[in-house]
DNA sequence: ACAAAGATGTAGCCATGTCTACATTTTTGC
DNA sequence: GCAAAAATGTAGACATGGCTACATCTTTGT
């Protein structure tokens, strides 16, 4: 039964599916900040033991009021916590996530090291990069780099 | 003479290349939507003879007042041109634009199926990485595709 | 030819993410 | 211990990119 699509013509044929792979790609971006802040909260505790807002803008290049905005929006995530004048910290959740990420980003990096990406443009691509590969893409590019360990 | 950093500690060297990567991933994305734009409109003049605001709007899965604000900034930054209630056209620098974006994308999507990714997840992905790929990384992709052709 | 349907324009709202400017609190250095 | 410096908070402006609602113009169908 049914047998619709008789030739729908060459682009008649709306495509959802590319507005799909568009939508996609915004709710994508709009996770890339989150992820962009847990990870670099996560790395400033290790190095100094603590994380705050300064540090934070500093190094996300940003001003200090546009840092405290993000982690305004971290706290109303449930993925970070603090105290007025006081540093920032992860929980669970932002642990985790920023665990992921990291992992992720090393990924990305050496996946495009192997494919002879030179390392400094690597590293600055990665940046962008990472937060648009998804888990099956991850594992792609594990199993590649496995290939050739 | 100089001989400064007398060893800064392990984050007290303050990191402006981080920073610097994470304004340059902003920036790439700001011209995501360009890229996007351009690259639709040329498609749908390719495959229909025109570009109307609405199958732009449908094909970017966004409403139609969304797609003809970004047409507005298209022309704002010498991209297209149109006239009210006309279609939408590219400008010489757009189409140079869509054809490299076009190129961009198709190497991309080749990279990824070649590096082991499924087709399926290759495509979805490739909408949101092309755009953080640099000339360095794009060179790279295609000598590594050739290298295997 | 004209009414209905469809496409486009425009206004205005909301959320984000950035900034500057200024207020307040905490930390530092004498 | 206190003044100066640094950090943080907060307010408010601006641009972007979404949306809905409604007005207007074009195209379609009979």
């Amino acid at each position: 039964m049914l047998t619709p699509d008789p030739d729908p013509g060459p682009l008649d044929a709306v495509e959802p599916a590319q507005a799909e792979r568009f939508s996609h790609a915004r709710t994508a971006q709009s996770q890339a900040l989150l992820e962009d802040y847990t990870e670099m909260i996560d790395d400033l505790i290790r190095e100094t033991g603590e994380a705050r807002i300064t540090d934070i803008a500093r190094q996300m290049g940003v001003t200090h009021p546009t840092a405290t905005k993000a982690v305004a929006r971290l706290k109303r995530e449930g993925l970070a916590v603090s105290r007025p004048y006081r540093g920032v910290f992860l929980t669970e959740t932002g642990a985790e996530m920023a665990e992921r990420v990291r992992g992720r980003h090393r990924v990305v990096v050496d996946l495009l090291i192997a494919v002879g990406v030179p390392a400094e443009a690597a590293e600055i691509d990665a940046e962008g990069i990472e937060h648009h590969v998804s888990a099956a893409t991850l594992r792609a590019f594990e199993d590649f780099l496995k290939g050739r360990g």
